[in-house]
DNA sequence: CGTTCAACCTGGGCGC
DNA sequence: TGCGCCCAGGTTGAAC
């Protein structure tokens, strides 16, 4: 679910618990197959305990609680991926099964921190720096959506072979784009999602980098897509409204706002694209 | 290099 | 009602 919209919403839903103690960490056992932790919950709890939150991140699709040193622990970095369905919450979630990890904040100002994740496809791993910067540093992750250029797309991905809209969810040539997006975008630019990148030109990359950097911003002021129910909400348990200017995402057989035509699924790389034939168009040569 | 498939999970929706 | 199937915001590794 979560993607740089939705997790850059979570990170500011939690930003304020910089500068607070985590008190107690559990990790509920609450399906077949526990979370997937490093280290592992009973380890990862004691690891926890009385560390201070000096900073809240995002990089990617990653919330990143900062840590601070404390007797034999080095700074560390919980990184947080929530994957399909996971939550950051600061209120009570839906139910209480699919909670995957409570952090007891040491403050009147927020009890808790909740980490609920219905498919529990999700991760939680605390990293040291170097750990870090290999998981989340600049081999792993490209710019951040939010300030990509068209220069930095087309160095990344203009020789590629591949399909646009797959090349988009590559994370390591733009970081932060999911399904959703990758198809709003191409859409705002108006290029056609079966593209080749080699067959684009540096003004095509513009476009695109202009339209990811102006929806991305547009999603998180709108703070996010909830699709359905139990989707993704906001740390204290609000929807989205972006889902509301959604041009093609979810739209098959629907009229194109721009045009009248219908939009169009078809699928890439084992995951639906939505896109308008008649405003999208594919440049051959 | 690029694509395809499977796997990790839960649960909603649909056809029969 | 129930069953079987397909679908879902993501990521990874193996096989071809």
């Amino acid at each position: 679910m979560p993607e740089l919209p939705e997790v850059e919403t979570m990170r500011r839903g939690i930003a304020h618990l910089a500068g607070l103690r985590i008190d107690t960490a559990s990790f509920p056992r609450s399906s077949v197959r526990p979370i997937v932790t490093r280290p592992a919950p009973a380890r990862l709890r004691r690891r926890l305990a009385g560390r201070t939150i000096v900073a809240v991140h995002r990089f990617g699709k990653r919330v990143v609680l900062e840590l601070d040193a404390v007797g034999p622990e080095n700074r560390g970095w919980l990184v947080i991926e929530p994957r399909m369905t996971g939550l950051l919450l600061v209120v009570d979630p839906p139910t209480r099964t699919h909670v995957r990890m409570e952090l007891g904040i040491d403050s009147r100002a927020c009890p808790r921190l909740i980490f609920w994740d219905r498919r529990g496809l999700g991760t939680i791993r605390l990293l040291d720096a170097g750990e870090l910067a290999a998981a989340c540093g600049p081999a792993r992750l490209g710019p951040d959506g939010l300030v990509v250029t068209g220069s930095a797309l087309a160095e990344r991905l203009g020789g590629s072979r591949r399909a646009v809209k797959v090349a988009l969810l590559d994370q390591r040539a733009v970081a932060g784009i999911g399904n959703i997006y990758a198809a709003e975008i191409l859409f705002a630019a108006g290029i056609d999602p079966r593209t080749a990148c080699r067959r684009l030109r540096p003004a095509d990359w513009e476009r695109i980098a202009a339209a990811a950097r102006s929806i991305l911003e547009k999603a998180v002021r709108m703070e996010g897509s909830s699709i359905g129910d139990e989707t993704y909400r906001t740390a204290d348990n609000r929807t989205g409204r972006f889902q509301r200017q959604h041009r093609v995402y979810g739209r098959a057989g629907e009229a194109c706002h721009a045009c009248g035509g219908p939009v169009v699924r078809l699928v890439q790389a084992q995951r639906s694209t939505f896109f308008c034939p008649c405003c999208q168009w594919q440049r051959r040569r």
